[in-house]
DNA sequence: GATTGACGCGAAAACGTTTTAGGGATACCA
DNA sequence: TGGTATCCCTAAAACGTTTTCGCGTCAATC
């Protein structure tokens, strides 16, 4: 392995001289730093990660936690795009990331993120009612939450309250009025889309049924076959129903194949995230289109932030805007007597 | 930062014997060792990383290089099991996992692995003919690969050519002679695959004309839309289609339908990997199933292994069965006359 | 000619571990 | 008694950096 020391010796300097002339110092002299800086390049130095960690306590590696017990971490299309865009935002930066589990380096994520001396954690798709998260939260380490919010920490998330409200206010337009909702369960994420689905009922007058609005589950196929199937059982029926998500509709999507109800014709739907499959599957998904590269990026950015001006970077909340994707699964009923 | 020297001091023994006594070596007293991990649990003593690395030379970090510049690759939900998986073993095992990009550490693969140390990498999804990639598996680095195989380095994927063989055979069983085959981009596993494929052909006595049997592309639905509707255009039309990957049927599908064909009344059709979404769409897709659970810990294994006893560990090229999900894209077509 | 300041560089300590080589007890054996 | 084996432990060096402090040189200024 090649070492500071060997372009010491090749150009005639100390050890000093080198580690200051790579690193931009400015008492070197210039072409003294150029002769290091090429000798370095010819004889193809690497600098040691670890020993330079073990100097300046810093590993410029962050610690990603991700939900794995559920399997539902790296598999689920929306967060993978939000991780996958963090990562190349944060190597961008010169940072790379570990995924931080309970079980290496002691029994907790502190401990591992300690272990790894992680200069920041994002924190993402996990519980963040569980006391690892917690502790976690409120160490030392700097930490940006996605989806979720904790006193004093920044977080991004997309414009929730909104999404709803506007995919309420389009079906409105398309003359829905018996709207219902199956929504996620509790989590601040929810809280803000009922939040919206309500606003936009009471600015349009609607009065929704309680029973029209279900708790269902995020990313659960099975979950929104039963909502379905409890909505489309009622009377009258909803000529409506939004789902908790894209992936969740499909499963609602068999439930009403299988009570011979087409959509668009017989019931319209509408979903939430915008992955690729809900305008690949057949009639294209109508649903909020929640950005999840600009989330991943904006999430990478604001860590380093704090990573780099510990003391006083900004505590803020980012919302990340969405928007609608106009698919073909909502009908226009305006004028017909439904 | 609590270190081995506080510990040391608090039990009044030597650094040595700390680390020794955390390190389970034989020549320290049964007593002393007790007191000096129980003194360690106490003050929450957690091994500096850094300075473990820079004296042992092992970083007990996994590199993986999963392709990112398509982003098809943690959003892909083959590769992300697999990765997962892998995950989950390498921490059991007390490994880490670190994404190796060329943007880190220098500008190559093999550099970023240098600059972290990685005690060995696992290669998945990425284009293996690129220099990059062949720079590193020639490196020092031990490398597992997946779903491709270099010389002298070992490597796990499915049983592609019997993936095929049944699936082949399976609708041979239905009635099916006119079978067309869309399979992936040129690769190790691609062409297993079609291997697999024309050994089946020959031992079941069919004649494939060579228009039946397309080169489309992984995990890509337009593609495969072309091919569908290039395929459903010859005269005679096939009676059953292979596509290369669940995902990419789902383009197919797609076109299918545009052209007023039902699966499987007018068309059957069989995908491969047995991604969950193929059974949670209806019809539910006939498909072999690959085990990419087992896939990510075998090769996870596999790489410890060759990392621990270097010298000589097998260099093997270890298979995982898959095996056939029969859902309902398939039609039975003996006796009808088509 | 003396003083000062700027400039360019190096010595050495430090970060927290691991590991080698050996030292002091104690016990056992001849 | 002396030798030797065994057991427990320690001193100290080493891993590859970074960084503080200070030293020498040279030019400019008084």
């Amino acid at each position: 392995m090649v070492t500071i020391k060997d372009i010491s010796k090749a150009c005639g300097v100390s050890p000093a001289t080198v580690s200051k002339a790579l690193n931009g110092y400015s008492d070197i002299g210039s072409e003294t730093a150029e002769r290091i800086r090429r000798t370095a390049q010819e004889i193809h130095y690497m600098p040691n990660a670890a020993a330079r960690q073990l100097k300046t306590n810093a590993s410029h590696n962050i610690g990603v936690v991700f939900e794995d017990e559920t399997h539902s971490g790296l598999t689920h299309e929306y967060f993978s795009q939000i991780l996958n865009s963090a990562k190349n935002e944060l190597e961008e930066l010169g940072y790379d990331i570990t995924f931080i589990s309970s079980k290496i380096g002691g029994n907790s994520f502190l401990e591992h993120c300690r272990y790894r001396k992680c200069d920041g954690v994002l924190i993402a798709s996990v519980d963040f009612h569980s006391q690892q998260v917690k502790e976690l939260v409120h160490s030392e380490i700097p930490v940006v939450t996605i989806d979720y919010s904790f006193d004093r920490h920044s977080c991004v998330m997309s414009d929730n309250n909104v999404g709803t409200y506007e995919l309420v206010r389009y079906l409105y337009r398309m003359g829905h009025r018996r709207i219902a909702y199956i929504h996620g369960e509790d989590t601040l994420v929810t809280r803000k889309r009922i939040s919206g689905f309500h606003r936009a009922c009471a600015e349009l007058g609607l009065d929704i049924p309680y029973q029209y609005v279900l708790e269902g589950t995020f990313h659960d196929p099975m979950k929104s076959r039963e909502c379905t199937r409890e909505l489309m059982s009622l009377d009258p029926r909803p000529t409506a129903i939004l789902y908790p998500d894209d992936y969740s509709y499909i499963g609602g999507r068999v439930e009403l194949e299988k009570m011979g109800l087409k959509v668009p014709n017989d019931v319209s739907v509408a979903g939430y995230d915008g992955i690729n499959l809900s305008q690949v599957i057949r009639p294209r998904l109508t649903t909020w289109y929640q950005d999840a590269v600009r989330i991943g990026q904006e999430a990478a950015k604001k860590l380093i932030d704090v990573i780099e001006k510990k003391q006083e970077a900004e505590v803020e909340e980012i919302e990340v805007h969405g928007r609608l994707i106009e698919g073909k699964s909502v009908r226009d009923i305006n004028g017909l007597n439904i």
